[in-house]
DNA sequence: AGCAAATAATGAACGCTATTCATTACTTAC
DNA sequence: GTAAGTAATGAATAGCGTTCATTATTTGCT
């Protein structure tokens, strides 16, 4: 025997293994891709053997939707906690609305990701990662109902197709922000979006409500003067 | 030799074959998608060997490239004579909607495709899949232009966003059509889209313009008396 | 502590693809 | 009719995800 003794080393949790395993994941899938990225890369940039992944995981497939899993409950655990705290359907919109851009912008890596494997459509894959538009496109709808019932916007058209819309749109421009790489106005796109959907969904005749806005200003500028 | 003559087949022009393997490759593609569906295939389904086809195709994605480019020259061909014959943006909006809508129900195979194979990102592969998307949101935002500068819209919001939302929404209505295979209502699903988006665009009546230009002048006041 | 039995990790081997290329078959031009 | 040119072939190659017999480590028991 060599006079180094040989460290053994003990092995990792199940846990940090995972962990490890899912890391290393995220960085080779955001970097190459699903498809370019392969598990040789990933067993090397976790310093382990390609079998064992297939141990924790049932395949490349899963793999990938434990990082899209991962990143979308931070998400959701947000939404979750601010959602409720919101007053109003179309404020309730226009949150879900910024909320997405800002996840978008904030994070290229995964952005790029989930752009780039959309829309599975076959038996096996159990279609992971378009979850997140589909869940918060659920999230939408309800409130475009639950506007509709209360009398909030009109229903001369289909709450699925406002959504797809909305939900549509801003996967069009998380392409385009991947392509090009110009950072999105989060602010700007928000108010444009929801200017663009909100007076074609609104239940009052536009008169009226453009109307009161107004008003509103005119309130807040008397008041400005007051102070003055 | 043996007895039956060995029938000297001639061989099909260069045009011919490539007819032939466009229609297999279509006809694999629609059938397995562009992943599942091998090259083998096929070769097969048009009677020749593997390597014929890398004679008349640089490989697999070309391939689907040329499939696409056939459809597409259809629609096109059909947009371009019919649109110049529409009078009015808002019209020409609806039709391109529409025309959309009849391509996506009318062939369920190419659909399932090119729902499929969305948004490459990678530095080699052309994407030549969302050019129909790409090329139509074109044809959409000129018009959105073209409305603005004649003040049949008002300009609150961004033609690209406009553009993004329909063409997300029609996006996510196909790929709603593949999962489910319920068919679409095409002329409900435009009145639908059109609502949606017309009723946002279009200009406020001439009442309200004026009274917001005057709460604009009163507001640029009060910030002219702020700052004395 | 020591010794099974259970559990985890390994990486060579497998099967499946797209793609290539030396070889063979056909066409064309003189 | 033959030689030069062009087209077609399919076995060979390289790269991938996945499996599995083998090896290494940990756990539980006395």
């Amino acid at each position: 025997m060599s006079v180094v003794a040989l460290a053994k080393i003990p092995r990792p949790s199940k846990a940090q293994r995972i962990d490890t395993i899912v890391e290393s994941a995220r960085k080779v899938f955001c970097a190459s891709g699903f498809e370019k990225g392969s598990i040789v890369d990933i067993a090397k940039d976790a310093g382990i053997a390609e079998g064992t992944i297939y141990r924790y995981f049932d395949g490349k497939r899963s793999l990938l939707d434990e990082v899209l899993h991962r990143h979308y409950a931070v998400f959701f655990d947000d939404v979750q906690q601010t959602l409720p705290s919101i007053e109003g359907h179309s404020n309730r919109l226009r949150y879900l609305i910024r909320r997405t851009l800002l996840s978008i912008s904030g994070d290229r890596g995964i952005c790029g990701l989930i752009t780039r494997d959309k829309r599975p459509l076959d038996n096996e894959t159990p279609s992971l990662s378009q979850d997140l538009n589909r869940q918060i496109a659920v999230l939408m709808a309800d409130e475009v109902k639950a506007g509709i019932k209360s009398r909030t916007f009109h229903c001369n058209t289909s709450p699925s197709i406002v959504c797809d819309m909305i939900g549509g749109g801003l996967e069009l421009i998380a392409y385009s922000y991947m392509r090009t790489g110009k950072s999105i106005d989060v602010d700007k796109v928000t108010d444009s979006i929801s200017l663009t959907f909100l007076s074609g969904i609104e239940s009052s005749d536009p008169t009226t409500e453009s109307l009161a806005n107004l008003v509103e200003r005119l309130e807040q500028t008397a008041d400005r003067l007051d102070h003055s």
